[in-house]
Formats: C-alpha cells, structure tokens, sequence
RNA sequence: GGCCGCUUAGCUCAGUUGGUAGAGCAUCCCGUUUACAUCGGGGAGGUCAGGGGUUCAAGUCCCUUAGCGGCCACCA
C-alpha cells in the first residue's frame, strides 16, 4: 500500500461496483425494498457544489443495501422548462438572434439540440462523486412515455373537470415573454416614488401613475365619512388625454390612513384592483401590452415602455399641475421574474388553471396523518399551511421548451383566434385568423406558426381530432401554450417507475415494488414547487403518497455563511476539489458536524481537514497490513483470528477469556458506535453520525488503542495477540464509514479482502454491522 | 403583518429524550521510538446573546427583551 491515500483509483473502483450490478436492485418479494429517486438535476446545468449534497441520499442508499433491503436510487434529467429556455435565449443574443426568428418547432428542436450536448456531462459527474445510482433506470424528463403520462394526467385532469380556462391576472414576464404562477415571483423591497395626483375632488397616492388610462374606477373605504357623498356617482377627472368618467366605489380593501384613503383603480393591470374589479363589476381597460409597452389607448404615450411612460407622465402632470407633490422614499416590494429579474406585470390573459382543492385536500389530510413524514418537524407546519392557503394552478406557459397543453381549437369556429406566425419568407405575421384566412394557407400558417391565443370560451378538444367534431373543417390548431415544468416533474415518481396514468393495470412492476418511494431529500427551497406537487399528483392519480418520508436539508454556504454564487466568486466547485483532495474528502465535508437543515458550511480548509481523515485511515489499515504481513511471515497459512469481522472470530476469543483489558474497552466504544451510528442514520442525523465516527477512529482507535498495542509484551512474554481486535475493528470501522466515504473504504477492502479471507465480494454489499456480545 | 429559524472558544459550526462545555481551522510549547508531519503529545481560549422562571440539576424546557436570517401575505 502506498504511503499515502491516492485519489485516482475511483474511477476504477466506480465501474468494478456499477458492473457487477450491485446498484440495480431485483424485484425480490422476500425483501423490503428501498427507493428514492433523484430529484432530477437540470439536463443542461454543470455540477455545483448542491448537486454534491445527493451524498445524503447516497448515504442512506448505501446504508439500506449493505442493511440487505432491496435498494434503488433512481437518476434522471429534466428538460427544465423556462430555465432552459432562458439560458438558450441568452445564447441566441450573442448571435444577434432572438426566439420570433424561429417557428416553434424549429425552435425546439434547436433547444433539444443544445440539451443533448450537456445531457451526458452531468451523468458523468455523478459517478465521480460516487453516487450509486442505478443507471438502468436512468430517465429523461422529455422521454415520450412520460410525455404521455403528462397528456394523460391532463386529461384526467379534465375528465374530472379540474382544468379551466380563465382570463385572469396572472404574473407576466414582458422581458420572458411568458405567465408565471405565484411562487415564481420574488417581491424585493425597493425604495421607490409614491405620486400624489390630483383626481377629479381628490388627490390620491400612486406608485403607478402611467397605469392611469386603465383605470375604471376610484375607491374609498365605506366607512370613510371624508367621501361618502361620492360613493356611488360618477366623477370627472382631467387627465392627460382629455377629460373622462369614473364611478367611485366604496371597498373594504382601502386602507383610510394610507396616503388619502383614496385609490384609483386599474382593473388591468394590478392584481388588488382586478378582485376590485370582478366584485364592483367594473370594465377592465388594457393600456399595457404584453411587450411592456402601452398601446393605442393612450394616445401620444403609446409606444413607450411603462418606465420611460412613467417619467413622461410625471413631467406632463408636474406641467399642467395635476401633480400635488412626490415622496420620494416610499418603501414597498416589487414582484420580479424569479428568472430574469425583470419587474413582473400583471396582466389580463387567457391561461389554463388546475382547481386545486381537489388536489390539496388529500395531500394536506395526508401531512396531517402521518402518511407522510416530515424531516425537520418543521417544515410540516409550513406544508399544511402552505396547503391550506392555495390558490388555483397556473400551469401554462408561453415557453415552446416542453410539452404543450394536449387542446386543439378550430379555427373556422373560432375565427377570433389571435396568430403569430412566420411566413415562407420569414417575416413575422400577427393577427386574427378571419383577417388572415384568406391571404395565408392554414398550411402556411401551422407550419410557420409562434403562438395563439384563443378567447376565452373558446371550445377546444382534448383528444386531437382529425376534423372539428363540430363544422368539419380540417383547420385545427394545438394550444401554444406549454405546461409549466412543475406539471411534469410533480409526476416524476410516478412516471420513472413506470406507473401508466392513462390505464393503470399496465403499470410497471416496479411501480408495485417500490412506490410509494422511501424518502425524499431535497433543498427545502422546492417544498412548494416540487415536493407539494408531487403530493398532491401522487394522491390524486394512485391514492398513496409518493414518499413516505420528505427530509430537507438546507443550502451549501461559504465559511462566511454566504449563499454561494458566480457573482460573488465563492463557489467551491465540486468537482475542482474532488480533483485535489479526493471524493471521499469531499463528502465527508458535507456532512460533517451539519446540524438537520441548517446551512452547510463548506470551505476548503474543511476539505482538507478530512482529506487528512481519509488518509488517517488509509494508514491505520497500512499499518495493520504490515502487522498482517509480519505475521505471516511466521505461520503464512494462519488468517488472524476475527478476520470474518463479524461475531464468529469473537466467539473464539471470548471463550479463551484471553482479551486484554484495552481490547474490552475498544470493543465495548465500537459496539456503542455500532448502535450510535445506527440510530443516527435511522433518523438522519448524518452529522452527529459522521462525528461519532471520526471521534472513534482516529482519536480512540489510533490515537489511543493501536498505540497502546504496540507497547504490548509480545505473546512469548505473556502478552495477548492484538492482531484479531485490531483487523476486526478495522473491517467494522469501514462498514460503519462506506456509505460516508466510499472510495477509500472500498478501496482497503479489495486490498485486504484476499490476505484476510474477507468472503463478502464488494464492501459496498457486504452486511451492515451488528453489536457482538463481549 | 403572520409564521419559522438562529445567537456556544479568535473564525466556522456540532451538542438527539435536561446530568460536570465539544470539533475543524487558527494559535502557543514539545516531539521524526517499526502506519500516517495529510503525524503524535501537551497548553491557552467560552459567565453557552441579555433578563426572569421550572428543576436536586438548563446550552438543552417555559416566559421575555434585543440583534440577525429565512419563508409566506392582495395594501395603492
């Protein structure tokens, strides 16, 4: 054995366990199966250091196979949407290009493309960190099978009339180009200018005054007696364009003590005054296209986007004195894409929704029961309260990177339908399909097509007729909306296993086997996006959870306790660092004195520091090797008593009575640690577990007993043979640390494992150990 | 505004049901005797944020104050 531990014999070691199939589990009735699939990394996202975090899964994965469970840790991709979409786009730019060059499909499969060239690279990079996956169940997000369980769901979804088309107020990304739903907005605090305007007999405060053309309305609360003799009646204010109407309604939503307890009403473009406007029955006047910029309606501002409107407005106002004064310094949060960061404007749109409840209810009743357990307990209460407060769905998107919405609608009903689409010679053409019917051929405009948008109302089919079931006509188009990426993942345990949505008896038997899946481990920043959905999916088309435990664990920060990121240049990159000081290093830095879903301290001076811990334990087992040899050297054909490692060679010692009192005392701390170590995996303490075994090994089992060992009368003078404790302590010491550090325990095994006699053919299967009785 | 978490050695953090304060890094002294200097031996360093309470006993449970952080929420 070499002096020291050296890394680059992984690799080596990785295809020796993934080639003898220890990672693919077989459907055994007889024994208890464990599952978790791999909350599916980003096909086109180069390894961070989050990704290195799957180690905790890893660790329960390799601790449940060497317990004898038939175990399976279940990899894919995923195609990831909007984030993928955004990525290409940039790209795009830098060659001067943007997505409208495109029609869809030759978009998409632009997209596919540059996917595929990443798709690899990550698969990759999970072997060098040495998860034992089982690569022969490896999933891709967009594989046809799936697909179709997400069209399926879809119209099931709609069988059981869940899904419905509303022209609602929803999150819109001018910058994106598409709909977001609640959770993919970030409100940021910022310091903005709150408008004091004058407004027919008020003045009220605005952040926005440029959204005044849209307003339809003025509102006072019903118990302000400053402003009851308006209520009711229509006033006159002056604007900018001219003169013009509003009724001024009495709402509870205003607040008397804000700015002058009067608020203008812009029914279109702000989503307090759009619940306003459906319960005062007001008329909801767009000024904001979905270019962020205003429209026709307002006359010479039309053209502008909403920031340069706002200051033009501002200037006009200030000008013909309808500006009663400005506070600069207002605080309050601004919704912005989570993806760009752009500032977020709602909208009025036609966008498919899921009603939810149906879907909330069991998945809630389900946390509350204990069905499915959570890990910290805390994260429960944000469950259920998070369920109970739930809102309908979004799940369209105006992306062409996913699936699209399984609708079709007919032009010749539905004349009304708004087109974009690429003509032959490439320009882009947008309108009505009634104006555009008779210079185009509906050939001409499917295959050149961008997007549609259907009214509202408008009657679409789910099953992809050939002719309109209604007037015939061959002139049917799909919804160009996409699903949201969630809609998809929310299915993934269902859908890697082989679970068949749209007839379920033709389920896979892993189905059978392994759902519902062991645990779930993620970062708790997706609990709502990902790990809800997939409660709620899993409920509504199986009627089991998908899980039966969901452990958090919480995010990789520098030693400054910073989030890690590009911008700030502190990222510790995984793979940089497993290249230095070896994989093992790295994950047990991972781990390592981490407290259940508090932040992840990784810095490299952590690294380092058990990368020598690595190497310590590479050169007790050298040390023991040479003892081994030494001995052999007397009786070559003698393997030292307790070599097995396991009960049996301590059978033979205890009935001899001959151990030495430092061996009892070793062995009754390795049978706690036997215990400890157990009990903490149980219960995912893998910090105090990996403590525990670094305190043992190198400080009581080094430091202390094999040092005493060598003080030791020899046996000729009345001394008791340490060998047998020393290789049994060694062998328990590396079951207890292989799933933490696989690669060099795995390592001194094979080197050892034929000297010794050690039957079990890979460490990574051999059994777990158990206390033995001294 | 609601909810949750954090505050322990110079730094970064552990401390699972309450029972004499721990680790890594840094620091000081000594040490190369047959594993390892990616090492060994030893030392210094904490009124466990402040206050109150329960208890024979509290870093650990309860109340409270302060600071920091996170999540959620329709206040113009």
């Amino acid at each position: 054995m070499d002096k020291a531990y050296e890394p680059s014999g992984e690799e080596h070691i990785y295809k020796l366990w993934e080639d003898s199939g220890i990672f693919t589990p077989k459907i055994d009735p007889k024994k208890q199966p464990f599952s978790i699939i791999l909350p599916l990394p980003n096909a086109n996202d180069p390894m961070h250091i989050g990704h290195a975090l799957f180690t905790i899964q890893d660790i329960l994965i390799r601790y449940h196979r060497m317990l004898g469970e038939s175990t399976l840790w279940l990899p894919g991709s995923d195609h990831a949407g909007i984030e993928t979409q955004y990525v290409f786009e940039k790209k795009l730019a830098k060659e001067d290009k943007s997505r409208f060059d495109f029609d869809r499909d030759t978009l998409y499969k632009m997209i596919w493309d540059f996917v595929e060239e990443n798709r690899e690279l990550n698969v990759a990079q999970m072997r060098k960190l040495g998860f034992s996956m089982d690569w022969t169940r490896y999933h891709y997000s967009l594989e046809p099978k799936i697909i179709d369980n997400v069209l399926a769901t879809f119209k099931k979804l709609y069988h059981d009339g869940l899904i419905y088309r509303a022209e609602k107020i929803v999150n819109y990304c001018t910058h994106c180009g598409t709909a977001f739903s609640n959770l993919e907005v970030d409100y940021v605090d910022e310091v903005t200018s709150l408008y004091y305007m004058k407004y027919g007999p008020f003045t009220l405060a605005t952040t926005r005054p440029e959204t005044k053309f849209g307003d339809t309305a003025v509102a006072v609360n019903p118990k302000d007696i400053r402003y009851q003799q308006y209520v009711g009646q229509d006033i006159t204010v002056d604007g900018l364009l001219g003169p013009f109407k509003v009724r001024v309604i009495a709402d509870d939503m205003v607040d008397m003590e804000f700015g002058t307890g009067v608020v203008k009403i812009t029914p279109a473009h702000d989503p307090d005054d759009f619940e306003a406007g459906l319960r005062h029955h007001l008329l909801i006047k767009r000024v904001i296209g979905f270019d962020g910029r205003l429209n026709e309606l307002t006359g010479k501002y039309a053209g502008l986007t909403v920031a340069q409107a706002r200051i033009k407005v501002v200037e006009d106002m200030k000008a013909s004195g309808m500006l009663v004064k400005i506070d600069d310094n207002y605080n309050h949060r601004i919704g912005r894409c989570y993806r760009c960061k752009h500032i977020i404007e709602p909208m009025v749109m036609p966008q498919w929704f899921v009603k939810i409840d149906a879907l909330a209810k069991p998945a809630l009743k389900a946390a509350r029961d204990g069905q499915v357990k959570f890990f910290p307990l805390r994260f429960k209460k944000e469950f259920t309260d998070w369920m109970e407060n739930i809102r309908d769905w979004n799940i369209s998107r105006q992306i062409v990177w996913g699936p699209r919405i399984p609708a079709w609608y007919c032009l010749d009903c539905h004349p009304g339908i708004k087109l974009n689409f690429l003509t032959k010679d490439k320009k882009v053409v947008t309108g009505l399909y009634v104006d555009l019917k008779d210079k185009y051929s509906f050939d001409e405009i499917r295959s050149g097509l961008q997007s549609l948008s259907a009214p509202v109302g408008s009657i679409f089919y789910v099953d992809s007729p050939d002719s309109c079931p209604k007037c015939h006509s061959k002139n049917l188009l799909q919804e160009t909306d996409t699903f949201d990426t969630w809609f998809l993942s929310g299915q993934w345990p269902l859908s890697t296993l082989g679970y068949n949505v749209a007839d379920p008896t033709k389920s896979s038997p892993d189905f059978a086997y392994f759902y519902p899946t062991s645990v779930m481990d993620t970062l708790w920043d997706i609990l709502f996006f990902w790990v809800a959905r997939m409660m709620m999916f899993g409920l509504y088309l199986t009627k089991e959870v998908p899980f039966k435990t969901i452990h958090l664990h919480a995010r990789v920060v520098d030693k400054n306790g910073q989030k890690m990121s590009k911008s700030k240049a502190n990222v510790v990159d995984p793979l940089s660092m497993t290249a230095k000081y070896g994989t093992d290093a790295l994950r047990f830095s991972l781990v390592y004195g981490i407290a259940p879903a508090s932040d992840i301290v990784v810095s490299e001076d952590k690294i380092r520091a058990h990368r020598n811990f690595v190497n310590k334990i590479w050169n007790a087992a050298r040390f023991i090797e040479m003892l081994i040899e030494r001995q052999q050297e007397k009786s070559p054909l003698l393997a030292p008593v307790g070599s097995k490692g396991d009960l049996e060679g301590f059978k033979d010692l205890k009935g001899k009575g001959d151990l030495d009192p430092a061996d009892l005392a070793i062995l009754q701390k390795l049978n706690s640690l036997i215990t400890s170590t157990t009990k903490n995996l149980n219960t995912f303490h893998f910090g105090q577990a990996s403590e525990d075994l670094y305190q043992f090994f190198w400080h009581e089992f080094c430091d202390v007993y094999i040092e005493s060992t060598k003080n030791r009368p020899a046996q000729n003078e009345g001394g008791v043979d340490a060998l047998p404790v020393l290789v049994h302590i060694l062998l328990t010491s590396l079951k207890l640390l292989h799933p933490f550090i696989p690669f060099v325990t795995e390592t001194i095994y094979q080197n050892l494992k034929a000297q010794l006699g050690w039957t079990d053919p890979f460490l990574a299967a051999a059994p777990w150990p158990t206390v033995n009785e001294i």
